[in-house]
DNA sequence: CAATGCATGTAATGCGTTACATGATTCC
DNA sequence: GGAATCATGTAACGCATTACATGCATTG
């Protein structure tokens, strides 16, 4: 049992569904393929801890869908006890960064305008899923309030990387308009 | 050569270094073990990307020297110029979260302090980076201008966390204050 | 008529962590 | 006396991505 597969427990925990729906759901909190996730899913139903009966559909594939089961249930309560590990964050943009110096001024407001880009999409996308929970369940009590806090801290993320690609940009482009006397690597 | 490989090399361009070395100044940005670094070098140096030489010292083991070559300059700069994926993050904070719904909420607000201090951790550790880039340098220009900017990329990401912690926090013990009659200022 | 979405799965390969292996010095 | 730091490496295993495999419906 490893994290990713709590993680797809948590998602039927709260209601059953394929191993196609869990995917699109877990996707922007947890990068994972089908390919991981199907083999994940038939090895937690063997240990018992999800059920699944398939639903025929016509004009679409046939679906497998999972339960969480009582034992699936105890599993991830225990786990809501074991320490937090430390993120990890696997960023290209760093590394990039960190050689810049490297390369010419236009190339590196390139690079920082697509990741500002990317940004843009994921928050559109978190304010998409923000809207559909409604405010008086934005509360201590209820059970979409995790749901609420969670997509929050996606927002929080995506705003201070927004926020450090418009910092950068302003330095870059700043410098672009005052015509610097500093040549670029080539 | 993947990105960790690309990254190493970004560091050796600054300044050559030992394997051990460049692991302590990629840590922070990167997180990769001795035992996935090593390997890497000695392949980019069979490639000729990079040449080393052994220095002998007493009462400490012998370390490795490793310099970057030509051609390793050349395969970054075009590395440069290569497109941005997107970043990957893997974070347990993210699945417990959404189930937090199940546990006490003692437990949740255990959790998020947990995260919080790993930050406060994150957020001393870059700024004392910071301390280290004279402020005349961190000015477009200058080679220490991705430098500054690099640190602060950490800064506005932990910012960020701490944040939403807080934020987070602020909720899960308000509800708590008045849930119970007696509570003692903290 | 090519691409995308729906839907499931396996196989091969690459990336990353843990464990194994050694050994001196310094700090608590 | 035990842990941490410095320093390098290999081996085994687990996690993640890409590619292989199928097939129908819709959209541009």
């Amino acid at each position: 049992m490893n994290t990713l597969s709590y993680g797809l427990l948590a998602f039927l925990a709260r209601e059953p569904g394929s191993g196609y729906d869990v995917m699109l759901k877990i996707q922007p909190f947890w990068q994972a393929k089908h390919s991981q996730i199907y083999p994940l899913l038939a090895q937690m139903e063997e240990n018992e801890l999800l059920t699944s009966y398939w639903i025929k559909q016509s004009e679409k594939p046939d679906k497998k869908i999972y339960s969480i089961t009582d034992s699936g249930i105890r599993k991830l309560k225990e786990w809501m006890y074991m320490p937090l590990p430390d993120p990890i964050t696997r960023d290209e943009l760093s590394m990039k960064t960190f050689c810049m110096w490297m390369t010419d001024r236009d190339n590196a407001i390139e690079i920082v305008e697509t990741r500002k880009a990317y940004f843009t999409r994921r928050l559109e996308s978190f304010n998409s899923m923000l809207q559909k929970i409604p405010e008086e369940k934005r509360t201590f009590g209820n059970r979409e309030f995790y749901d609420y806090i969670l997509v929050q801290k996606g927002i929080f993320n995506a705003t201070a990387g927004q926020d450090w690609c418009n910092w950068v940009l302003g330095m870059l482009k700043e410098q672009q308009a005052t015509e610097s006397q500093v040549q670029p690597a080539q």
